[in-house]
DNA sequence: ACCTGAACACCGTTCAAGT
DNA sequence: ACCTGAACACCGTTCAAGT
């Protein structure tokens, strides 16, 4: 792209935008947007200010620096995450439902759902997330330590299988060529490799989640019911 | 600290450190050194040569680009993974012990375990590991597509839960302040966060890793008991 | 109140040159 | 073969200035 030229008053709008004015949610948006099309580390301050037809330092009137920016974007994406309301479903299937949404975002976003699973949610969206995870967990007649436990068994597999798709699918900057994926025998693997590598192409990584989906939520259920009637 | 003068002939060592040869193993071990000690983002090339005492350009005879540098930093970390040989114990505990270790590396180095977690691992060291899990999984019986999908289940469950430890240590650079690990009610939680927060402070958290192994692995053991015994 | 533009202290990487 | 040093095209952020 060449460098544009620019009139002092009149500045280009980029990228055919309405030169609306700035906003926090106007500028996560872009973020947003530049993230998922040239990747995490492609996001500048700089190449966000050509996104919104803007100087670089005119954001900083918006966020205090870069990493308040990459929090915005976190709950943008925290905004994507399907927790069914107490009431619409039972509680094992609103869970379920989350879980593959949170894992979704994974699919949709590969840029960046590092972000997600690698800081602190923290934001009043995510609690409101976690409040209705909890909330169906305690539905389930857990008591508050054991709920804590099962809310991180499966938030943290479903971070850890969405992370792993997406370096499967070869997203992460800078990776070297995958030797499990490439046409067989390319490079000798070793015998119990080869032989698992067939179920763990890209298009077969769903089946593998609903696996462990459903080694979870068995023992879930099992565990409410256990604790429902104590012997 | 100051800008070091350098008389043109003769460099000073860096960190009291010998003027060896530069090696790749050599590089590598100063990137996970300045990586534990200073953070992932802190690590440059430019730092990178000062901890070597060498000019930064120098790397690039011994690695082509900065990605190749941090695969060479996973490598160290995969060979830190410790998977018992076969025979060492029984298949079960071997794996137990695996995915102990995978998720230790995230406690003992918290900036580097994130390009564990996000990149594909691809290198030598990283399938000798692979091999000896899949082994395990063989080992109790399971057919190569159950193997394939208990190793994901098993492997991102340890991964996610790394990552979500350092995220609760606030390790993450430019992390905002965590509230759930704040003093009581510095700010209303809502009523199952609140009800669930004191069992998931960073004291505690190998407490919730270990119920989830028990799960996985309560499941696992009568997956594999139910294929050996085909009713 | 909102944005610009120059400046500072950094980056990764290329390239020609030195030994 | 191995390393240097200048250069290029970038960064995030500060600051004084414009409207």
């Amino acid at each position: 792209m060449p460098t544009q030229r620019r009139t002092p008053g009149r500045r280009p709008n980029a990228a055919d935008e309405e030169r609306l004015p700035l906003s926090p949610d106007r500028i996560a948006e872009a973020a947003l947007r530049l993230i998922d099309r040239d990747g995490l580390d492609a996001l500048s301050m700089r190449k966000l200010g050509v996104e919104l037809g803007v100087e670089a330092m005119a954001l900083y009137h918006h966020f205090p620096n870069k990493g308040r920016v990459l929090d915005a974007v976190m709950d943008l994406l925290v905004r994507e995450i399907d927790v069914p309301p107490p009431g619409s479903a039972p509680a094992l299937a609103r869970l379920r439902q989350a879980l593959r949404s949170y894992r979704g975002i994974a699919l949709r976003h590969p840029h960046a759902f590092p972000l997600l699973a690698a800081r602190r949610f923290n934001s009043e969206g995510a609690f409101a997330v976690y409040e209705r995870l909890l909330q169906a967990f305690a539905e389930l007649g857990l008591p508050p330590q054991r709920s804590a436990w099962w809310f991180r068994a499966t938030g943290n597999l479903a971070s850890g299988t969405g992370l792993a798709d997406i370096a499967s699918r070869e997203l992460v900057p800078d990776a070297t060529p995958l030797t499990l994926q490439r046409e067989p025998a390319s490079v000798a693997l070793p015998p119990h490799v080869a032989a698992v590598a067939p179920y763990l192409t890209a298009d077969r990584l769903d089946e593998a989640f609903e696996f462990a989906l459903d080694v979870m939520f068995d023992a879930l259920e099992r565990d409410a019911r256990r604790l429902r009637r104590p012997n």
